[in-house]
DNA sequence: ACTAATGTTGTAGG
DNA sequence: GCCTACAACATTAG
């Protein structure tokens, strides 16, 4: 469920809510979840204040006195605050004010603790807030795999994938170096207007995403090749194609992308 | 019953 | 280091 522009508005609700306030308790009911950190979670940040919460590609940080709480949503995260305790509930933290729930069927995600600022250091510049140089693109793996590759540049996940590369009017499987310089250039041109976008309609709810609030997102009504297997492109009508490329499932149209 | 699903990590091999 | 493929993680929906 989420990609940059979902991780993105999820951040801007929190951080108002977040902001200032202190956590007056935490629980982590699955312990899986917290899979890489060696602390106990709820020990180093229970007491502190938030300073601030950010997001670094489909990373959440939130920035405390000592340290970073970073949540990681995997495919199937969700935070609400005050929602009802679930099966799939795997961590509660109790601010001044709200309590922020985390639930995560799958377990995907993750949430660690750390004292510097962390985990994100194997990522890539963030893919919305960042200036890209096309010459991230200079790799001999299909261009699909390399906007997926969250050590070049991070956030795009699989729908920002695939739109960008309609919209770019390039094959997925394209080798990413034999891009012509121009192109490459409008494709990073094109990634960031796309993730601009679906930021401004709060993001894709395919199907279970929704926001701190339990809203959902506007821009899978924008789609025009995820998820349209079958159907016409909206641009030439051909009946749009899906294949496998870098193990995930691709949506493109074999006329107007080459 | 089987498959695929908005993701990441680790391993093995070329 | 780069690239590919696959398994693993765990659950649900079609």
């Amino acid at each position: 469920m989420p990609e940059l522009p979902e991780v993105e508005t999820i951040v801007r609700s929190l951080a108002p809510r977040l902001t200032g306030r202190h956590i007056v308790s935490a629980e982590i009911l699955k312990q899986r979840i917290v899979r890489y950190s060696k602390h106990d979670v709820p020990g180093a940040v229970t007491g502190q204040r938030v300073r601030e919460v950010t997001r670094h590609g489909k990373f959440i940080l939130i920035g405390l006195e000592r340290g970073f709480l970073t949540i990681h949503l995997g495919m199937t995260g969700q935070l609400r605050f005050d929602s009802p305790i679930t099966p799939h509930t795997r961590a509660i933290f109790q601010l001044d004010g709200a309590a922020l729930v985390y639930d995560d069927p799958r377990m995907f995600g993750s949430i660690e603790y750390s004292e510097a600022t962390d985990r994100t250091d194997r990522l890539g510049p963030d893919a919305l807030n960042s200036v890209l140089s096309p010459e991230l693109l200079r790799r001999k793996a299909p261009i699909k795999a390399v906007l997926l590759n969250q050590s070049i540049f991070a956030g795009v996940g699989n729908i920002y994938a695939d739109e960008s590369l309609f919209r770019a009017g390039i094959h997925p499987r394209r080798r990413a170096d034999r891009i012509a310089a121009p192109r490459a250039s409008r494709l990073i041109q094109v990634v960031q207007e796309v993730l601009a976008e679906a930021v401004e309609h709060r993001g894709s709810s395919v199907s279970d995403y929704v926001d701190t609030e339990g809203r959902k997102g506007d821009f899978q009504l924008r789609h025009r090749v995820y998820g349209r297997k079958g159907l016409p492109c909206l641009v030439c009508g051909t009946p749009l194609r899906k294949i496998v490329v870098a193990q995930r499932g691709t949506h493109y149209c074999p006329v107007c992308q080459r």
